[in-house]
DNA sequence: TCTGGGGTCCTAGGACCC
DNA sequence: TCTGGGGTCCTAGGACCC
């Protein structure tokens, strides 16, 4: 059910450009307008691409060990990814937008992107308000970014994606306020390209000989119904043709599952080395818990295997193997985690196997004040609380792992490599940036 | 040698119940 | 010889996003 006619709905989708390398750059000014990359953890693969960059023919997702001598080449410099200093910029682009139009106003949608409504700005104002809004985030935060404003949230994303294709000609701005443009930006894009396409569904539609937006845009609704995704394809029919079906979402950062996974920086054979990696990811996985102030009664543990690869075979990652317990009291305590996921873990492991990657993952989520008395289970058990809290708050101010569980280790065989880092700026004392 | 991590939503189908 | 129908709940898996 859309709105009634004559109620008009306008969103702005707010994009940082190259994210994470702006982040990286703002600090040094050296850097500025020079060739940037920011490597995934463990230093895999490449996350994030300045425009310099991406001129020298780098492109996302391309594989450290395979770009590193073209990197070394054209004098590209590359970081570890650095998620203090991330999470920091973020903020302060989100809260710049806050301040432009009202914290209400605002949807984040990631680190690096937020929805705007703009319901209430009087149309020959958005062009305006557009550049505003560009110039402001950049004068305060440093950080560049794109603004697609239209009538629907998949529109918005259109118009974003254009303005950041060709950035000279629209200054990193689109506004699709009318039919004429909406139909031009629709007939631009390929199917691709529209968000809440990927690349399954991409493949289907090119052999049905539907290339384009517009195209997609005139397809009946029970075709989409039946041929991409049901009611998910029936939502994004209406978005292409400017009818809203998809709103603004509340911001609750409530979480309904939480994982913590990670890659290790070499194989792994050992299962103390594979338990220790897991209790440290159980620790971090309850950490983001216990600050949505929520309580797990499901917990899994995967692993991956390394997989035997056949030369020329495309990369593809090796089926995970998992396994999961249902608690008999939903909890947020690291021990009562770290317990059952030990138990997983060696019913996980295979002696003689190399493992590459493991995660926890907690589900079932309840907020913590709510938790339900188990008849079977003693009263009482709610002790680890106080110890919890202190825990977070100490590792939270110290930023690394100051305190830990016995059971995370210190020897650490499987940690990632992180050998690009750059400074955390703006979250530690002790590694400001100097001025000289 | 070496290819990220963390999420959401939807659907189909099985189990189970009356 | 004949072998129901409808509802709910749960899970696995597929698709997508950044």
């Amino acid at each position: 059910m859309g709105p009634p006619s004559g109620d008009r709905r306008m969103y702005a989708i707010v994009d940082c450009n190259s994210f994470y390398c702006s982040a990286e750059r703002v600090f040094r000014p050296d850097l500025w307008h020079k060739p940037v990359v920011v490597l995934s953890n463990n230093d895999g693969c490449v996350i994030s691409i300045s425009d310099e960059a991406k001129n020298r023919g780098i492109t996302m997702t391309d594989p450290f060990f395979k770009v590193k001598d073209s990197l070394v080449k054209n004098n590209i410099k590359a970081f570890s990814s650095n998620y203090n200093l991330y999470g920091d910029m973020s903020k302060r682009v989100m809260d710049t937008l806050r301040h432009v139009v009202g914290k209400e106003n605002v949807e984040v949608y990631s680190v690096d992107e937020a929805f705007l409504n703009l319901d209430h700005i009087p149309p020959h104002l958005l062009d305006n308000l557009a550049f505003e809004l560009r110039s402001t985030v950049e004068q305060w935060t440093g950080v560049a970014v794109s603004v697609g404003i239209a009538p629907t949230k998949v529109l918005s994303k259109m118009a974003n994606r254009l303005a950041k294709k060709n950035k000279k000609q629209s200054q990193c701005v689109m506004v699709l306020n009318t039919p004429e443009k909406i139909a031009d930006a629709l007939i631009k894009t390929r199917v691709g390209d529209i968000w809440g396409i990927g690349r399954q569904y991409a493949v289907k539609l090119e052999r049905f000989a539907i290339y384009d937006a517009w195209q997609l845009s005139q397809m009946p609704e029970e075709w989409m119904r039946k041929n991409v995704g049901g009611v998910t394809g029936v939502r994004l029919l209406k978005e292409l043709k400017g009818e809203p079906a998809i709103g603004m979402e509340d911001e609750l950062d409530e979480k309904k599952m939480i994982a913590t996974t990670r890659m290790f920086g070499a194989p792994v054979k050992e299962l103390g080395d594979i338990k220790e990696a897991v209790a440290t990811y159980t620790s971090r996985a309850a950490e983001k818990l216990r600050r949505q102030h929520g309580a797990a009664s499901v917990i899994s543990v995967f692993v991956v295997p390394k997989e035997d690869r056949k030369e020329n075979e495309p990369f593809r990652h090796g089926p995970m193997q998992s396994l999961h317990t249902i608690l008999p009291l939903a909890t947020a305590v690291t021990s009562e985690l770290i317990k059952p996921a030990m138990y997983l873990t060696e019913q996980l492991f295979k002696k003689g196997s190399f493992y590459k990657k493991a995660g926890v993952m907690l589900s079932g989520i309840v907020p913590d004040e709510t938790v339900q008395g188990n008849l079977f289970v003693p009263r009482g058990q709610n002790n680890g609380r106080m110890l919890m809290s202190m825990m977070d708050n100490i590792n939270f101010s110290m930023r690394d792992d100051v305190l830990k569980f016995a059971a995370s280790g210190t020897a650490r065989n499987w940690k990632m490599r992180q050998e690009y880092r750059s400074p955390r700026y703006t979250t530690r004392w002790d590694e400001l940036c100097e001025v000289k």
